[in-house]
RNA sequence: CGGGGAGUGGCGCAGCCUGGUAGCGCAUCUGGUUUGGGACCAGAGGGUCGCAGGUUCGAAUCCUGUCUCCCCGACCA
């Protein structure tokens, strides 16, 4: 059996680099451990049993409140803000227009949809106190459908595509492997609004070239396999699956998708992108249940196989929610056209759990940088040394004012301690002060599961900077 | 929803079979010794044994009911 889900893939850095991390939504924040909310756990909690499922508990990411749902302490919370930093600037690129839809909606809505009675016991179905029935929403479709058709009137108004990243809730049958299967879960989902069955597959392309860009920010590997399309057919719809050793799900590839992805197109030129994406999708890609065992002996042992964790879904739907709601809108003949629509998924807290699935050694986590809570574990060895204390203090200081996210680890433990906090958060540097270091005038500094090194402050402070 | 398992200090567990009023490790607090990879010594605090009934002189332990959580399967961002 091949495998190719051991291998961190490198796509290339990002085709836009000043466009990287400009809303990251934290700017230095520096934080120390001292006065902050960690609780980290030195045993695994029983009751979990995937590997990300008890590093976020151990690392005092999440906890559990019920059956799939959870709290977020703050380190998680910084995971999960950055994570949705990136989904959003990459749907802001993308042409997608935020919004912020109610996580509880009238069940009228539903029912004009058709979708009320169809949903079935996923859908949490709750009553207000004049008995009208409520739903907590699963996903949002009807809703962006009903206030698009409120705001578009003309074809001038479109094409549009509108996303939220906002909480949903699926009762899930049988929750599991923490927020990998949650019953609330954050998650992002975006509509396109379209003319015309060209222009829907132009909006689609968009989104599934955004994705690729979004996940591959996160230092995730994510191969789009085909999925299935329900009664509209055609070739429109994929999940994203992120290859990770533990993933639930196998996986079958071809060898190509293992190489490293120029993403850079002209997203415009509905031409070019339509060719692109043609491009990557001739190779080979499947999961378990959707293999094609034809297009896989034509590629042969091309194939590799892997175990995978779907993070987002790209689909089109046509007419089928603005056919069914009656939404139209007057075309420059005058006549009405029905908007065909289509919806595209990311499972933003799940990421969480594939990161951690795919990036994590004995130690603990191992944050790619883009999402990491923060990029600079400060250790002060000392504590009770007045000169570590204020050469650490002096370091903090400096990363503050550099704008770096520093976690100055200043609490009164050992060394031993503190290093096995720092691994176990999987911040990415590690910044030691200890007694022979300062006696000398170094620092050292080590990448998370590296070596260390000592080198000056300035030159520690050059290298997190830079 | 079918099948299985588990609820005992914050976490991990033992005790239950064979009823006698709760124990271990870690964590926490105090004092001391320590301090470069989850220290050591001494002391201390913390538990209506998921909940409700029942049996019994006496229930963590036996019986009944109930709630919750987890695992396998079917299902899913």
């Amino acid at each position: 059996m091949l495998s190719g889900g051991n291998t961190p893939i490198r796509w290339g850095d990002c085709p836009y680099p000043s466009a990287c991390y400009t809303s990251a939504p934290f700017h230095g924040d520096p934080m120390r451990l001292s006065r902050y909310f960690l609780p980290v756990l030195k045993e695994t909690p029983g009751d979990a049993v995937v590997v990300s499922h008890q590093l976020m508990l151990r690392a005092g990411m999440i906890r559990q409140t019920a059956a799939g749902i959870y709290a977020w302490l703050p380190l998680g919370l910084r995971v999960l803000k950055k994570i949705e930093a990136i989904v959003r600037e990459e749907q802001d690129r993308a042409g997608a227009i935020e919004v912020l839809m109610p996580t509880i909606q009238s069940a009228e809505l539903w029912k004009n949809s058709g979708r009320y009675d169809a949903y079935g016991p996923e859908m949490l179905r709750i009553k207000d106190r004049h008995d009208r029935e409520m739903l907590f929403s699963p996903t949002a479709e009807e809703l962006f459908t009903t206030i698009f058709a409120n705001g578009a009137r003309s074809y001038r108004d479109l094409p549009k595509n509108i996303y939220q990243i906002q909480w949903k809730f699926r009762d899930e049958v049988r929750p599991r492997f923490g927020v990998l299967r949650g019953r609330e879960f954050l998650m992002k989902d975006a509509y396109s609004f379209d003319l015309d069955f060209d222009a829907a597959r132009h909006s689609y392309n968009r989104m599934f070239v955004a994705y690729l860009r979004t996940f591959q920010r996160m230092g995730l590997h994510a191969i789009p396999m085909r999925a299935d399309t329900g009664p509209i057919g055609g070739d429109l719809s994929h999940e994203f699956i992120v290859l990770a050793p533990t993933g639930e799900s196998d996986v079958f590839y071809h060898r190509n998708w293992e190489s490293a992805r120029d993403l850079t197109v002209d997203a415009d030129d509905a031409h070019a992108l339509a060719g692109f994406v043609d491009g990557l999708n001739a190779d080979y890609a499947a999961t378990d249940e959707k293999r094609d065992e034809a297009a896989e002996a034509a590629a042969g042992d091309a194939i590799l196989q892997s175990k995978g964790i779907e993070v987002g879904q790209v689909f089109y739907f046509g007419d089928k929610y603005t056919k069914a709601m009656g939404v139209t809108v007057q075309g420059a003949d005058g006549q009405a056209v029905t908007p065909l629509m289509g919806s595209y998924g990311i499972g933003v807290s799940r990421l969480i759990g594939a990161i951690i699935e795919a990036s994590h050694d004995k130690d603990g986590i191992v944050w790619p940088e883009a999402v990491a809570p923060y990029k600079v574990a400060l250790i002060n060895l000392r504590a009770d040394d007045t000169a570590c204390r204020e050469a650490a203090d002096a370091l903090y200081g400096q990363l503050e004012a550099a704008g770096v996210e520093v976690l100055y680890d200043d609490r009164d433990e050992r060394g031993g301690t503190k290093f096995a906090t720092a691994d176990l958060i999987g911040v990415p540097w590690q910044l030691i002060v200890g007694p022979k270091g300062v006696a000398a005038g170094t620092v050292e500094l080590k990448r998370r599961g590296g070596d260390r090194e000592d080198v000056s402050v300035d030159a520690a402070m050059a290298r997190l900077t830079g």
